[in-house]
RNA sequence: CGCGGGGUGGAGCAGUCCGGUAGCUCGUUGGGCUCAUAACCCAAAGGUCGGGGGUUCAAAUCCCCCCCCCGCAACCA
């Protein structure tokens, strides 16, 4: 049996999963449960990232033990994966043994290999931030946080030889193209490689928390090479050879596009320099936006993916997630856009087809249909292209067009019943036959969609297989097999009526503030265990997210108060402006001349994009007057000009009501 | 010339690698059906595929130039 193995990122344990790490985790299980319907013998692997500093300081603010932070997290982690249904076959973490014995191997080869140095890192170091400085950063040759002067500091670090293999990686891509995916990513990496690599540091000193370099035990491996390395510890490299030389290479490693650089220059050149083979490809995929705008955990913009999949069930989220955007792009996702896609698809049509044809067979043949002789209907011949529609999308992981032609055999189906009219045909005793034929065709076209949807949407897939009477049990699905339309004369199923598979949502329900989904009640079900058709149906009630401004408010701590003498300390004063232009090279800076009272001062506002120089000229402001002098391109900038921030961020200048009265300078208390 | 993404019927998107009647969803209008979760089916209206030039029998798709929008980065004092 053919093998493939695939693997995700592993995911830094700073905060729980966002939607865009679900995303990557769902395709990626998608392609892994897709392979096994397939035939191949799969191994998905996942993990979590344990060495970063950040873990270390996260897990002292708490006053935590590191590891129990991380046992903490992966329990948190693994609780989501659950619940989306991720189906990995390993999950590693970098702080386990067979990942330290793998990463002592592997650098232990690269040092063998002569591709190590020592070196050294320079910059200024501040004590107590205990972090290097940019020379910028400084303020009059100070650090910033702390008003003193940070120390000269040479850090001793080995260095890896990454320039070496800078031909061997262009030669690798021109060789083999399909090794990184898709097209848009493997020129960005090209061009990376044509402008020249420099080595890199792999590695730190000062810190505990990491892997020992096998060289140097007063170092660590740096947290990237660190975890690279798990796509290998994951199967038993440094532990268990027989179990490598199943698995490696790795067939396939999903990625999020930001870090192609990684996988695709220094992991395969890691890989070279110990003389291992190397995976054969990387997909980078694409981001997940909401509303347009990026996920950000600081703006309140990121979904809880676990929230998504209680309002209208896992497979639901897993189907928008997998459809709606085309892999290796980036997408959206909106509360709307999931709701119309969740009633459309699957309320509408899919879940529809189910009701009818269960229906139908119960009405005029007690749920039992028998494969009559003759030639299949012409839904056999569109199911047979959608198969191979499908094959052809998923083997390249176009994901999206795969399950397109997967639901065209849905639509298919509901044409056809329109079509023919078994209602009608049902009337008239003499077209039994027909009759048969009609239903066992549906069934037959709902049975194939659901073996090909079932890598998307695994739960719901198993109880529409199990309603239409198909014989193969759902998580022992084979293409070659299963994939096949399947209407033997004589052939016998007996489909069975149940609730909506996914009720329909009005509008009222998607539009209204009603409860939240009960939670507990969903938790119940689950843990009194069997599948049902109740636990494939979202809850009865779903409801939409808190509004915007509710999650706003809630997070609105405030600053400390402060007192009127602080507030003193703040010279605000009118201003008049004088002149204004954008400055060149920066899109959000604009240059004033401020007329203070006294003279006119330059002071540089990050105002361009909401306020057209032109518009600014004679406007009364309002200024701090004694912030200290800053540069911003290039340009010394004397105070700061207020304004209120906008929607979305953009600024909206403060200006003086009755500018006759305050005129510039006058002081404001 | 900092890096990158995008501009396709009213809205949101595929299609661009491998040129060949421009497709999907929503929305709009009219009709049909009653098996089904007021779901389903048919039809219609609606597109200079950002603009210009080139290659070609043929360009949304390949080549060149330009315009606009959006992220990221850099300074948002």
């Amino acid at each position: 049996m053919p093998r493939f193995y695939i693997t995700t990122a592993i995911d830094y344990v700073n905060s729980r999963p966002h939607l865009g790490t679900a995303y990557e985790k769902v395709t990626a299980d998608v392609i892994a449960r897709y392979k096994r319907l397939a035939g191949f013998d799969t191994r998905f692997l996942m993990g979590n990232d344990e060495h970063s500093q950040n873990v270390y300081q996260r897990a002292s603010e708490q006053g935590l033990d590191p590891l129990a932070f991380c046992d903490r997290m992966e329990t948190a982690f693994r609780d989501v994966w659950r619940q989306l249904d991720i189906s990995f076959d390993d999950f590693i973490r970098t702080t386990e043994v067979r990942h330290r014995a793998g990463v002592t191997a592997l650098v232990s080869r690269l040092i063998e290999s002569g591709d190590v140095y020592e070196g050294f890192y320079e910059g200024w170091y501040c004590v107590s931030c205990e972090a290097f400085k940019q020379e910028k950063d400084l303020v009059d040759g100070a650090c910033p946080v702390h008003q003193r002067p940070p120390e000269w500091i040479r850090e001793k670090n080995h260095f890896f030889r990454l320039s070496k293999y800078r031909e061997r990686l262009l030669e690798r891509y021109a060789a083999q193209p399909e090794a990184l995916e898709p097209e848009i990513r493997r020129n960005e990496i090209l061009r990376l490689l044509e402008a020249g690599l420099e080595d890199i540091s792999m590695s730190r000193t000062g810190q505990s928390w990491g892997i020992p370099v096998p060289s140097d035990p007063d170092s660590v491996v740096y947290v990237w090479v660190d975890a690279l390395i798990n796509y290998v510890s994951g199967v038993g490299y440094g532990t268990d050879e027989a179990l490598f030389d199943t698995w490696w290479p790795a067939d396939l490693h999903v990625i999020g596009k930001d870090i192609t650089r990684f996988h695709c220059v220094v992991w395969p050149a890691m890989l070279m320099s110990a003389g291992i083979d190397l995976p054969r490809q990387v997909f980078g995929h694409g981001w997940v936006h909401w509303q347009g705008q990026k996920m950000s955990k600081s703006l309140g913009t990121a979904v809880d993916p676990l929230e998504a999949a209680e309002r209208l069930g896992p497979d639901p989220l897993r189907l928008y997630l997998t459809k709606e955007i085309a892999f290796g792009q980036d997408g959206d996702f909106t509360w709307g856009r999931f709701e119309e896609r969740y009633n459309v698809d699957l309320a509408n049509n899919f879940g529809n087809l189910v009701s009818r044809i269960a229906a139908m067979a119960d009405r005029y043949r007690q749920g039992r249909l028998v494969a009559p002789s003759g030639p299949p209907g012409p839904l056999a011949e569109t199911a047979a292209s959608a198969v191979a529609d499908y094959r052809r999308a998923m083997d390249r992981f176009a994901l999206h067009q795969g399950v397109a032609a997967a639901f065209r055999i849905v639509d298919a189906a509901n044409e056809y019943i329109a079509t023919v009219e078994p209602w009608v045909v049902a009337r008239d005793a003499a077209r039994a036959a027909e009759l048969d034929r009609q239903l066992y065709d549906v069934s037959e076209a709902v049975r194939l969609a659901a073996v090909l949807l079932a890598p998307v949407m695994p739960r719901s897939c198993a109880e529409v297989l199990a309603r239409v009477g198909a014989a193969s049990p759902a998580d022992a699905l084979r293409l070659d097999r299963d994939g096949v339309w399947q209407a033997p004369p004589g052939a016998e199923r007996r489909l069975v009526k149940g609730p909506p598979l996914w009720p329909r949502l009005d509008a009222g329900q998607a539009a209204s503030g009603a409860a939240r989904p009960a939670r507990k009640e969903q938790e119940v079900r689950k843990e009194q265990g069997a599948m049902s058709a109740a636990d494939a149906a979202p809850p009865q009630a779903p409801a939409p997210a808190p509004a915007p401004e509710q999650q706003e408010q809630a997070q609105a701590p405030g600053r400390p108060r402060i007192s009127i003498d602080q507030f003193a300390q703040m010279e605000l004063r009118v201003g008049r402006v004088a002149a204004a232009e954008a400055v060149r090279k920066s899109k959000k800076l604009l240059r004033l001349e401020v007329e203070d009272g006294a003279g006119v001062r330059q002071i540089v506002a990050g105002l361009a994009k909401s306020h057209p120089p032109e518009s600014l000229v004679g406007k009364s402001v309002v200024f701090i007057a004694n912030l200290e002098p800053a540069t911003l391109a290039g340009l010394e900038s004397n105070g700061m000009v207020l304004a209120a921030s906008g929607a979305d961020g953009t600024p909206v200048l403060l200006t003086v009501d009755l500018p006759d009265q305050a005129p510039p300078g006058s002081t404001i208390s």
